[in-house]
DNA sequence: CCAATGATTGCCT
DNA sequence: GGCAATCATTGGC
């Protein structure tokens, strides 16, 4: 990306990043990594647009072995077969035929695990992400729900595969903690067809935040 | 080849 | 709270 062209303030806000590395993509415990990618942020740098967001809410997908999951019992397609690769990887598909839902793909190559980032808080680039989600003015719904979070940061089906350490798409920390108090766990949302796998705690969110999904979210 | 459907959202009542 | 929108992927024939 050219940063000379950036905002001082965006130039400011880059440089407080610091990217995820490998390491911690491809660990094996895709449900602890679905709760520490809480507070992190994705920075999209498309179309010459800055947009982040920091993540409040999350859910791990667990592979094989998960009814949920694209690839359970080794579900191996086109579309899945990103899942497959090594942690870091974004893996972005159409759901209902019109929202983009983008996930982080973690472990190693060949064990499809995967993290749906299901809401997010605007950090930078907030009139950008009215114009994409033709929304007139910023409220929690702007970047709350899979698809919203998607489009609001121009991630489209097209960004499937892209590295996650990229300069134009990339997930970083900024030194923001949260407690684990303030994480609550829930069973997944719209996966009632996954029998027993449906009840798994494998949903994260931050607790008292205005940027959740479903029936936990704060109406403001 | 083709019908069924989904890790959802937003608009209507 | 109910339901329509909208289509790539999937799996069955």
């Amino acid at each position: 990306m050219n940063t000379a062209q950036l905002k001082t303030d965006e130039q400011k806000f880059l440089a407080s990043l610091k990217k995820l590395d490998t390491d911690f993509y491809s660990r094996k415990d895709v449900v602890k990594i679905a709760k520490e990618l809480l507070g992190k942020i994705i920075v999209t740098y498309f179309d010459e647009q800055l947009t982040a967001v920091r993540i409040t809410e999350t859910e791990a997908y667990n592979g094989v072995v998960d009814k949920a999951s694209h690839a359970y019992n080794n579900r191996r397609t086109k579309r899945t077969e990103i899942m497959y690769a090594n942690g870091g990887k974004a893996y972005v598909y159409l759901c209902y035929g019109l929202h983009h839902l983008f996930n982080v793909v973690t472990n190693t190559e060949d064990v499809p695990h995967a993290v749906l980032i299901r809401a997010a808080e605007p950090v930078i680039g907030i009139n950008e992400m009215l114009l994409r989600t033709h929304k007139k003015k910023p409220d929690y719904t702007l970047t709350t729900g899979p698809g919203n979070v998607s489009k609001a940061l121009g991630i489209y089906t097209h960004h499937t595969g892209n590295d996650l350490k990229s300069a134009i798409f990339f997930i970083a920390e900024d030194g923001y903690k949260i407690a684990n108090k303030n994480i609550i766990a829930t069973k997944r949302v719209g996966v009632d067809y996954a029998a027993e796998d449906a009840l798994l705690p494998y949903r994260f969110f931050i607790k008292d935040s205005k940027y959740v999904s479903g029936k936990n979210q704060v109406k403001l």
